[in-house]
DNA sequence: ACCTGTTTTGACAGATTTTGTCAAATTTAG
DNA sequence: CTAAATTTGACAAAATCTGTCAAAACAGGT
């Protein structure tokens, strides 16, 4: 169950490149991107988008578990986690049954 | 489907309070509790236990509706949204089971 | 129409959080 | 030991959050 700052550490010493390249592409500094890495940091929508355009990945993979992740945060010193997740899904599907309604 | 703010909103007009007297409970302008109830303001953990407290609900029902409804305001304008919901659904398991262990 | 109490709106401000830079310290690989 | 790569932590700018306040809009009664 790999966090998505396992997945681009992972990807980036595959392709045995250093923080430098890949934060230099992200136009950001390096110390950031090593945080991200290890989830010390959460990287911006955008800067998922370009990952997954240099890993060439697919953008919306990467999106999931981006997004999985800020959720996953947002709720994690909650004893009711599960629940509010579960909650949470009823309210999407009864939001997008609903959509243009109305 | 009610969210968070409908909620509360229900329980006061039931009590027939004015939006006044519930705010200066909760020590915030009345403006504030307006557009709690509205949804244009996201009322902080605080707030949510003492409206718990205030109208003798379980404060954990309260804390679930509060908190799906901050995810969903997270998630609502990506079209990977229950994808997103499932996929943290699995993360937390995944945490919750492994707790203490390693 | 006119009061009176309630609610809503929007401009504003202070506090907090996010997002990043930078340089120094640490780690890793020869 | 050296050189590159990574990590750490102090700091700053920008963005977001949380609230106040006063004016505007609304609702009901007389």
């Amino acid at each position: 169950m790999d966090s998505f700052g396992d997945t681009i550490r992972k990807l980036r010493e595959d392709n045995e490149l250093p923080l430098r390249t890949v934060a230099a592409f992200l136009d950001i500094d390096q110390a950031i991107l090593s945080k991200i890495e290890r989830g010390q940091r959460k990287p911006t929508r955008e800067q998922v988008v370009k990952l997954a355009e240099y890993f060439k990945v697919k953008e919306t993979d990467f999106l999931v578990a981006w997004l999985s992740d800020k959720l996953v945060y947002e709720v994690e010193d909650e004893d009711i986690a599960l629940k509010a997740l579960q909650v949470a899904e009823e309210k999407v599907k009864y939001i997008t049954k609903n959509k243009g309604k109305k």
